[in-house]
DNA sequence: ACTACTATTGATAATGATTCTCAATATCAT
DNA sequence: ATGATATTGAGAATCATTATCAATAGTAGT
């Protein structure tokens, strides 16, 4: 049994095509491991596959709720999705390619626990994103 | 000549009614200084103002363009504005009462430069938002 | 392998926030 | 006050996303 076909029923969902084909997508080793729905889509249609944008949607919302995936808002954008490898991380945006580098740093962690503590708050979440020119776009 | 009309001059806006009316919302001092389109659209339309929502939209883009607000995106919800006041500062979010406060902090935001400068990219802005429950909420 | 039950799909309509269009109106330099 | 130009209000248009619903596919039990 393949690999896609396992984390499905681990999460309880049945293995259908278009699930397996849209997890595929997403564990794909690619130099950006974040996609959107539209971008899916696309990817699905240029391999000949007939699976409609709301399927898209409905399985990322699935797979999202599942656990398997991780949804982002960066900027004013649509969402983008990444399979989620269970290691917490933040990200840095090119503003011109827009390339998404992922960094994990302890003293940001730490510090914001610490700023929630003095304000009061039980911490249960953040969204940390970096905007700038990578490497190659700031020449 | 009123503040709000010489902020509005300042920036090369003509002094009409629905610009300095949403001005002097923006600067009220309520407990939340962060206002979606929809509140202004409403809190003018309590006051007796016949504002069209696209108007709001327009001078919040117009003000935001100016300078003298800020658009934010708080998780996916939708976007919130507030005053600008030259002092940049981050957002804690109540996931349960939906209150905003504001902190800064030096060091992670020496920390956010060092981490962009480690992955080769020059920082242009950063958006950092943490949420949980406020102090009134965790009970 | 076959059936029957139920979940899933695809196409399309609906939604909600935001932006655009355009004729009517208001602002401001003269 | 007048005229040139910017702004407004109302409603249409847009865009991403979600809901609807009849047709189809997955799966457990035989």
């Amino acid at each position: 049994m393949k690999l896609e076909t396992n984390n499905l029923k681990d999460v309880g969902l049945k293995v259908t095509i278009p699930r397996v084909k849209i997890l595929k997508i997403l564990e794909q080793e690619t130099n950006n491991k974040h996609f959107s729905a539209e971008n899916i889509f696309n990817i699905l249609l240029d391999d000949g596959d007939d699976i409609g944008l709301a399927t898209v949607y409905r399985v990322l919302t699935q797979f999202e709720t599942a656990g398997l995936v991780i949804r982002h808002h960066f900027e004013s954008e649509n969402s983008v999705f990444e399979l989620n490898n269970g290691k917490h991380h933040d990200h840095i945006v090119c503003i011109k390619c827009g390339k998404v580098e992922e960094f994990f740093d302890d003293i940001v962690e730490i510090r914001q626990q610490k700023i929630a503590k003095r304000l009061g708050y039980i911490l249960t979440e953040h969204h940390l994103n970096l905007y700038g020119l990578c490497s190659s776009c700031k020449n």
